[in-house]
DNA sequence: CTTGTATCAGAACGGTCGTTCTGTTATGAG
DNA sequence: CTCATAACAGAACGACCGTTCTGATACAAG
């Protein structure tokens, strides 16, 4: 008998996820969120229970909607570092279409504006940082499979941690910035660092 | 005849450039600073002319007292990669003494938590970046000198970004890692990586 | 059509935001 | 000692913060 809810909460959670994206957690009120997603405070307290909830919900739909979507082939079996750099060549296309200089990575946002502070939220962001480096640990992997090169596991963990900072650095910088052109060159002078590491 | 200031301007925009680098623009308010200073409000206000006007002063005196101590033998003639892997060592140890998770760097952050929003903002930590590759290709080109191969000017530059980049990264990623020892290793292994490219 | 019920819009809460203003106080020149 | 001066402490400003609450509303079961 009750009335149906007019809003759907998937679409809630994009639309307040952009918000943080782009302003950031301090800087996005409820107000703001009221307005963005239309749905009145009384909703947004009912179906979360407050700000930092919604905003750690919006980190989860971030990684499912934003990052599976491009990280998933860097992930996926017998993936190579052609797959990182067509991930990384994704991403900055896609910034580019928003505008640059952009909104940069939320993962790496937050994790310098709200961690280490919030303790809940800094667990989140590092385990986004383990989930790549654990992406880019297979695509070395699958491309060390083709050369005769044999690196050590320590050797692959030490370059999947340079993969995560170069990651998160370039996401950064990409708030500053405005050519594209400069973050794919630097993505392309990068891998080939990471190449010449792997092959004789 | 007035009576004289009882506080030291440089102390204050010390202490205040501490609350910021820690817990961000936003978060940090007016009474946090009144209290953090020990200075009014109405001090505030005569000395600096509002928040974001102290926030520029704050990002220009940690220009001059963090970066500066730092990373002048990176700029300084004659300076090789190997200033520029003391310049890392030195303020990982920094970040280790104060903490880890960390406050990062005061300018990372605000590349990822206010800029692009505020144009003022933005044009200084902009101008960092600009410094740090400047001083990244003065080292590039010290190395460079010592060794047969000669790099073009274009890949100089290159390698400078990817520097700038690695360095934002990596003060990111050190506000969600509680081991100083996994900086250093990438650290070791990134210049490893840019040797490798400016030498046979 | 009636009625129960969950959703709705928006008023209202105390608290804090950045900012301004008002007296009081401490000082050093005369 | 007197007094003009500027810094002082802190009250006060309207606006907005995150959160809670109230009463009207729209639907579906009976």
């Amino acid at each position: 008998m009750p009335r149906p809810r007019s809003y759907s909460r998937a679409q809630v959670i994009d639309t307040a996820m952009q918000r943080f994206w782009y302003f950031g957690f301090e800087a996005t009120s409820i107000d703001d969120l009221v307005r963005a997603t239309g749905v009145s405070r009384h909703g947004l307290y009912t179906e979360f229970s407050g700000k930092e909830a919604l905003f750690e919900v919006c980190l989860a739909a971030y990684s499912n909607s934003v990052v599976t979507p491009a990280f998933q082939q860097v992930e996926a079996e017998g993936a190579t570092l052609n797959e990182v750099n067509s991930f990384f060549v994704q991403q900055i296309a896609l910034a580019e279409t928003v505008g640059l200089p952009g909104p940069g990575c939320l993962m790496a946002n937050t994790m310098t504006e709200v961690a280490p502070h919030r303790t809940p939220v800094l667990a989140l962001v590092a385990q986004h940082n383990d989930r790549l480096k654990a992406g880019f640990e297979n695509a070395l992997r699958g491309s060390v499979r083709s050369t005769g090169k044999r690196p050590s596991r320590q050797v692959i963990g030490e370059l999947a941690d340079l993969l995560v900072i170069f990651a998160n650095g370039l996401w950064s910088v990409s708030r500053t910035i405005d050519d594209g052109r400069q973050l794919k060159r630097a993505v392309r002078s990068f891998l080939k660092s990471i190449t010449a590491r792997i092959s004789t």
